[in-house]
DNA sequence: TGATACTTTCAGTATATATTGAAATTACAG
DNA sequence: CTGTAATTTCAATATATACTGAAAGTATCA
């Protein structure tokens, strides 16, 4: 392959890996997606192995995690009992597919937090007066406010979600009238 | 302070310190954070050591850091050299703050090298005939659909912190509309 | 100016997370 | 079935990150 492209890709890969740990996902299974969309031909685990210098044990628990994402796909070839990869080239799927383990994983753990931490508080509310009862009104406030607004949100990548990819230009378009 | 309050508190600073890694803000950061936007009344230093049993370093820094990210203020009580912290309670500036953040450290970064690697791979094209180019083309589509993507996102984001707080229910509206 | 109260820094250490590699397991072809 | 190639598992290990605590630094007051 060719020098300048080789640098492409590998620029890409490693660009990639940094910014795994703000995806939630790890350096490594980033890498490998990383990899596997630059390259449309199927790859199988020792390709991986030697392009990316990992171990055989990290690359197959990394694809593996890949595949649970739906991030990348298992493909086989007749005739050879390899398993090859192959990422799955639909922009919008992919950042579909985090957004919406993210959303379960992060978003909805909070907001039922949020709710129970409110109701420990109402259950003791009634009792109090005073200055104890005001600092405590504050706090539930807060809450209410918290919830309110991450509810919002949670809605919002809900309908976003919904759209689908035609929908990212309509969205543009009709935000950009609400700016103005 | 009553028994359901303190548990109610508790649960939410653990909880918030849990999610810290997908905000990429460490845990005592975030719990830290918590425990201010939890209490509308000022902390000093100490309180925050004793409520968190962490250690006087830990939390200078994790305060300095806080501010850094606006997410919290130094406050001074006339007669007392002891510095005391509030968590901003705007929950729209919050988040608006850790986005800005996040798209000036993960998003710009990556579109800066997804557009070099492009760029390089156009390089070489021209001088490629056959399998190889075909390949090649595929691979510089792949970062061209990342690019179209990451960009409408990156405008969608922008166009949404313009907005401001009053904007959220306007916009859930105006998608909702768009699902239909 | 010196004494005191408070804050910051950072080398050392602890903790959490990711990775290796070899052994165990599985899947397939003959 | 048997032998072999491929894959998975997991205890040991490496690496990255966060935390501690004591010493150094800074600001304030008398």
């Amino acid at each position: 392959m060719p020098t300048a492209v080789e640098q492409s890709k590998s620029l890409f890969v490693r660009r990639w890996g940094e910014m795994a740990a703000y995806w939630g996902i790890s350096r490594t299974m980033a890498e490998i997606h990383a990899l596997l969309y630059a390259t449309p031909t199927p790859l199988c685990t020792d390709d991986i192995m030697a392009q990316l210098a990992i171990s055989r044990g990290n690359t197959s628990m990394s694809l593996r995690s890949l595949v649970d994402w739906g991030l990348i796909e298992r493909v086989h070839h007749r005739g050879d009992r390899k398993e090859y990869f192959v990422a799955n080239a639909d922009v919008w799927a992919l950042f579909a597919n985090i957004t919406r383990q993210r959303q379960r994983r992060e978003v909805e753990p909070i907001l039922d937090t949020v709710r129970r931490c409110r109701d420990l508080v109402d259950e003791e509310l009634p009792r109090l007066k005073g200055d104890e009862a005001a600092d405590l009104r504050a706090y539930r406030q807060r809450l209410d406010d918290m919830l309110e607004f991450l509810t919002a949100v949670a809605r919002i990548v809900d309908l976003f979600l919904r759209l689908g990819p035609k929908g990212l230009k309509r969205v543009n378009g009709v935000l950009r009238k609400l700016v103005a």
